[in-house]
DNA sequence: ATAAATTAGTTACAGATGTAACGATTATAC
DNA sequence: GTATAATCGTTACATCTGTAACTAATTTAT
């Protein structure tokens, strides 16, 4: 018989939203990412400065959890491709304000009804109910990560 | 007013559970992984190990969901350490066994309760019914993100 | 019995990532 | 007003990661 005292990987809160995370990642990436050759934290500045132009690189760390450094990176990539475009504010010669270009919208409003699209059948396979409260879940959990973090 | 056509980060769900399992990995490495010199893959390798000694790395790739190459550089450092033992199983000489060394079942003897812990502070932000209830979610979402791989 | 195909695991290479250090600009303190 | 500190963004470096190619052992087919 099996000590119950062992921890069992595949029971494992963490490990499991880790592999979740990972497959849907995977999917969304196959699905819409890959095929534009935007990578995932790509498509995410996409994502923001679609609904919110002119966001500078500080702001995006702020509403997408990336890093500055992968902001900086992806940014620059993307100015490179001709998806964003970038000015300096006037106000504050350090910030970027950051719009997409024109290319950039186009994959905006190509991309953004696919990840809604990919999402509705992601959450096909529960009730309305567990939706919602799958929702409330995810918020405390993650209000609870952040109250763990040591630098907390 | 805002255009409800546009995707919200904030709100979809594959964005989430990638901030949600970052905040929890990057929790769970800073308080009990990184101090012990471990990734979140050599730990998870193991908590595999120490709960079923002598898989092969084929067994921990179907067991960890991790890559095989990941797996083998895992497996590599954790020998390099002295935290694993690997021979070859005489049936097929191909295929490795391991088992965690004494310093091996040290850790894992360390770090488990440690996870356990984590995740029980982490779980505790929400009632016993919401925790399976999530349990059964999660399940649901990861058979059905499997289903809309494209590979599937 | 032998050739072809499959499996286990490693290696090589390119690209991605995190951390720390950095230059430039702005804000704060005195 | 000047020195100090804080902020914005980039660069450098080491490490990590994914993909593909590879060797060795085993299985399958004939």
């Amino acid at each position: 018989m099996e000590n119950s005292e062992l921890l069992k990987l595949e029971e494992f809160l963490p490990y499991r939203l880790s592999v979740l995370s990972n497959t849907v990642s995977r999917g969304i990436s196959a699905a819409y990412v890959d095929r534009f050759g935007l990578s995932i934290r790509e498509w995410r500045i996409i994502a923001v400065l679609g609904r919110f132009p002119g966001l500078s690189a500080a702001d995006i760390v702020k509403r997408t959890e990336m890093d500055k450094v992968a902001v900086s990176r992806a940014v620059a990539r993307l100015i490179g491709d001709g998806r964003l475009e970038r000015s300096l504010s006037d106000a504050d010669k350090r910030r970027s304000v950051l719009v997409l270009s024109g290319e950039g919208k186009r994959l905006y409003d190509q991309i953004s009804p696919m990840a809604k699209n990919y999402e509705e059948r992601l959450l096909k396979c529960l009730g309305s109910e567990d939706q919602d409260r799958l929702s409330d879940i995810l918020d405390n959990l993650q209000k609870q990560a952040i109250a763990l973090r040591p630098s907390s």
